[in-house]
DNA sequence: CTAAGTTCCGGACCGTGGTACGGAGTCAAG
DNA sequence: CTTGACTCCGTACCACGGTCCGGAACTTAG
């Protein structure tokens, strides 16, 4: 299966069709042209392997916390020259990554008191506000 | 200095006078009457150590990724005397956070890879979604 | 050929978490 | 007792990332 319509690509991709039009819209994926083989009418969009692994770098690249539009930025880098902005957007969100790794880090100790300091009996005030002292600030 | 208005209660809190504002209208923060000594107008609101605790809290239940409608209900479960929802809570939240760490370590791993493929010459093209293929997904 | 199911498309709408605006009231210093 | 800064409050607006709507065109099964 080389060829797919969008609803096949939306399975695939694990998104919904309105998602990929709105990626479309926003410039993120191509708007591939009609095709109809019996020469009538103006034919539907198909979609092929390319199109899979651009909506599934989407979705990594979002889990990595790029923007839609940086991301943007990385497909039409992924086609050009410039490794040199390329470095520099990895390198900026690996920093933020990092931050951001560390934070939630420091939540799940937090919530790891909070759980535990809930722990010893059912009722009775838990102290969830004090759990969080002293870190994840 | 036990004794806050709004914009210093802000500062403290690293947040705007606007997003106090924002959270009392949500009612995760309280609007504690005015108060003038010269009994004249209706004076200002003022802000004391407890309410410097919440809204740290709030911040930092943030970054553990609690919506504000949860965090609501942490704030009157703290009070309150149901530990068994605070525990579902935590334990609930605590699992999303172990998954989201999960997904942001694999990215982290992805965006090496593409630091690294991109790292060799300063020009041709780079492999970005190359990069984040087999993982992250 | 027709009916059901898709696709196409523009535009409206949504939830989350704020941020800005504008006018009136309040306060502290000079 | 004015001036300037801050407060109060409601309402409007914003960015982000979608999601839904409705009507027309298209495709496929029967």
């Amino acid at each position: 299966m080389t060829e797919r319509t969008i609803a096949g690509l939306a399975r695939e991709g694990g998104v919904g069709v309105e998602t990929i039009r709105f990626y479309q819209r926003r410039g993120l994926m191509p708007t591939p042209g009609r095709w109809s083989r019996d020469g009538v009418g103006a034919g539907i969009r198909r979609y092929g392997e390319e199109d899979v692994r651009r909506l599934k770098f989407i979705r990594s690249a979002q889990t990595a916390g790029f923007t839609l539009e940086q991301i943007k930025e990385l497909l039409s880098l992924d086609a050009g020259e410039d490794r040199a902005r390329a470095r520099v957007l990895a390198a900026e969100r690996l920093e933020a990554l990092d931050r951001t790794i560390a934070d939630l880090e420091a939540a799940r100790a937090a919530l790891r008191r909070l759980a535990s300091a809930c722990a010893v009996k059912d009722s009775g005030p838990c102290p969830i506000i004090a759990a969080f002292q002293g870190e994840t600030a």
